[in-house]
DNA sequence: GAGTTTGAAACT
DNA sequence: CAGTTTCAAACTC
C-alpha cells in the first residue's frame, strides 16, 4: 500500500480508495475524534476508544488508526504508553483504599472553576465524591456538601422523564444486597433447584426495587395509588 | 448550530 | 514539577 494510502487511512474525504470509510463513521455515543491513533500524533489519549483499550468502530474519527488494519501502529502507541505510565490503561473509577465501599476517581480531579459540580468534572461525570487525591479548587463535590444536596434534589426528572438516583444511596445498595443474599441462603437451606433459586432471588428483588420506588414517592410527597 | 468554557492529557 | 498548549466534551445562547 501506498504510504499516502497509509497515512490516510479511511478517512474517505482524504483517501478515496477507501469509500465504505463513509459509511463506517456512525459513532452515536462515542465522541468524535479529529486526531485518531496515529504513529505521528501520539495525543491519542484524547480518544476514549483507545484509551479504554477497545478498537475504534462506528466513530467518526478522521486518519484513525485504532483499528485491525493498523495493528502494529496500535500495538507501538500503546506499548510507548504502558512505558511511560503502566496504569495509563487502567479503568479511571477504582474502589478506594483497601476496606472503602465507596468508588473514587483513580487519579483525582483537578477542576478550578467548576466546583467539580458540573460534567467537566470526572469524578462528578462518574457519580463519585471527590477525595483526597483530588487536587481541586473550590470543591462542592463531597458527602455534606450543601451545594451538592441541592442539586441532586432538583427535579431534572421533569424535563428527562427520569428519575434521580438520589434514592438509591450506598446504604440502600447494601441492603438490597444483603436482602438478596439471604434469599440466595435460604434457597440453598431448603435445596432448592438453581431454577427456583433464581426466581426467589428476581422476585425479591423486585419487592426490593417497589420498597424503594415506594419510599422515594412518600418522601417526595407523591401520592400513591 | 455556533461560540464559549472547561479540564484532561500532552508537551515544554 | 510547573506552566503552556492542544483537544474534545460540556455548556450556553
Amino acid at each position: 500500500m501506498p504510504m499516502q494510502q497509509m497515512e490516510n487511512g479511511r478517512d474517505p474525504e482524504r483517501n478515496p480508495d477507501y469509500p465504505e470509510a463513509a459509511k463506517m463513521n456512525s459513532c452515536q455515543t462515542s465522541p468524535t475524534y479529529k486526531t485518531g491513533l496515529s504513529t505521528e500524533n501520539l495525543q491519542n489519549k484524547y480518544c476514549d476508544c483507545f484509551a479504554n483499550g477497545d478498537f475504534c468502530s462506528n466513530c467518526n474519527c478522521n486518519n484513525c488508526y485504532n483499528n485491525i488494519l493498523h495493528e502494529i501502529e496500535r500495538f507501538q502507541a500503546i506499548k510507548t504508553y504502558l512505558d511511560r505510565n503502566p496504569e495509563a490503561f487502567q479503568p479511571k473509577i477504582g474502589k478506594g483504599k483497601l476496606g472503602d465501599i465507596k468508588p473514587r476517581h483513580n487519579k483525582g480531579c483537578n477542576c478550578k472553576r467548576s466546583g467539580c459540580l458540573k460534567n467537566y468534572c470526572e469524578c462528578y461525570e462518574a457519580k463519585v465524591m471527590c477525595s483526597s487525591i483530588c487536587k481541586c479548587i473550590g470543591c462542592k463535590n463531597y458527602e455534606e456538601s450543601p451545594d451538592r444536596k441541592t442539586l441532586m434534589d432538583m427535579p431534572h426528572y421533569s424535563d428527562t422523564g427520569r428519575f434521580p438516583l438520589t434514592c438509591i444511596s450506598w446504604e440502600v445498595v447494601e441492603a438490597t444486597c444483603a436482602c438478596l443474599l439471604a434469599q440466595g441462603e435460604e434457597a440453598e437451606k431448603e435445596d432448592c433447584s438453581i431454577c427456583l433459586a433464581e426466581q426467589m432471588i428476581l422476585e425479591e428483588f423486585g419487592r426490593c426495587l417497589s420498597q424503594i420506588l415506594y419510599s422515594e414517592f412518600q418522601s417526595k410527597g407523591f401520592q400513591i395509588e
